[in-house]
DNA sequence: CGGGCTGAGTTCGCTTGACGAACCACCCTC
DNA sequence: GAGGGTGGTTCGTCAAGCGAACTCAGCCCG
């Protein structure tokens, strides 16, 4: 048998999926990341049917990924937008990993949409794994999985 | 205006998504890189549809995230077998995010499902986030999104 | 005050996708 | 050549996603 003995009812994978995994949930949080906040915006920006981004920031909000916040611009009357809290923020990775995927395997003709770079030095930005030892691994093959909880 | 202008529609996060975004292709891929490798132990594993699950691993093979490898073992019938290409490797990054992000929200007591250690020094690995110049950013707020192809 | 506009949803048919269960073909072992 | 396991396909049902139309609250202009 070649596959680890492992309880995957609880696989943190599948847990994570299970909360973002829906259409339209993570590029929302895309949009988020980049300063999104309004309903109308993300509408626009998105083309999502209107009912489906209700539900997807709906649950969003009850999952305590955004947060509502009222607002009011001047000479309109209050409204609410969307932020991201920390547990929002914290998908930030998960975003960065599958951007630059789709940057690598499916941009046309080398062209990048979109670039992230350190605030701080304007240097381009990667993902990387890295160990407590501080060593920085070469790749998935470096990673050896350890099951904690075995289902026996 | 908040949001910075840019084309969405090829957007590497949307073109991932389109590609692996699909209900079990992600846990698929999670399974492959615990090395699971045959039909009947993704579906027994998963508990995914058997419809549902040919079709997530013909896409993923058309898709070049999988390869078809025929093999025999001894006193059986040829088969064939489902693994990763390097371009289902290059996922890797995602599925850590996700399941690191899971298991600091979801996980219950406390109790990680599956943890993942450096095969050399056997330390455990988690995702950063590194600049061309070396350092460490520490979070999503030290990150500049550029967009390389104005919509205009 | 009356009518229009706008942002944020909600409702409605329709179509697509996911689901579980049953069925099927191949080829091996006995 | 009977039985069984692997690797699917087919089928009917049910949930989800879809675009378009409708709603509703509040502000604005006249």
């Amino acid at each position: 048998m070649s596959e680890a003995q492992w309880d995957r009812s609880r696989c943190s994978v599948a847990g994570a999926l299970a909360v973002v995994g829906e259409k339209w949930s993570l590029l929302v949080l895309r949009e988020a990341f980049l300063g999104v906040r309004r309903f109308a915006d993300f509408q626009r920006v998105l083309g999502a049917p209107r009912a489906v981004l209700t539900d997807r920031l709906n649950t969003l909000v009850e999952e305590g990924i955004l947060r509502r916040v009222p607002y009011q611009a001047q000479g309109e009357r209050q409204r609410h937008e969307y932020r991201l809290t920390q547990k929002g923020i914290d998908l930030h990775p998960a975003l960065v990993a599958l951007m630059a995927w789709g940057d690598r395997y499916l941009a046309e003709d080398g062209e990048v949409p979109l670039e992230l770079r350190h605030r701080d030095c304007g240097e381009p930005v990667h993902l990387a794994l890295v160990c407590e030892a501080g060593h920085e691994l070469s790749g998935a093959r470096d990673v050896r999985p350890v099951p904690r909880i075995p289902t026996g």
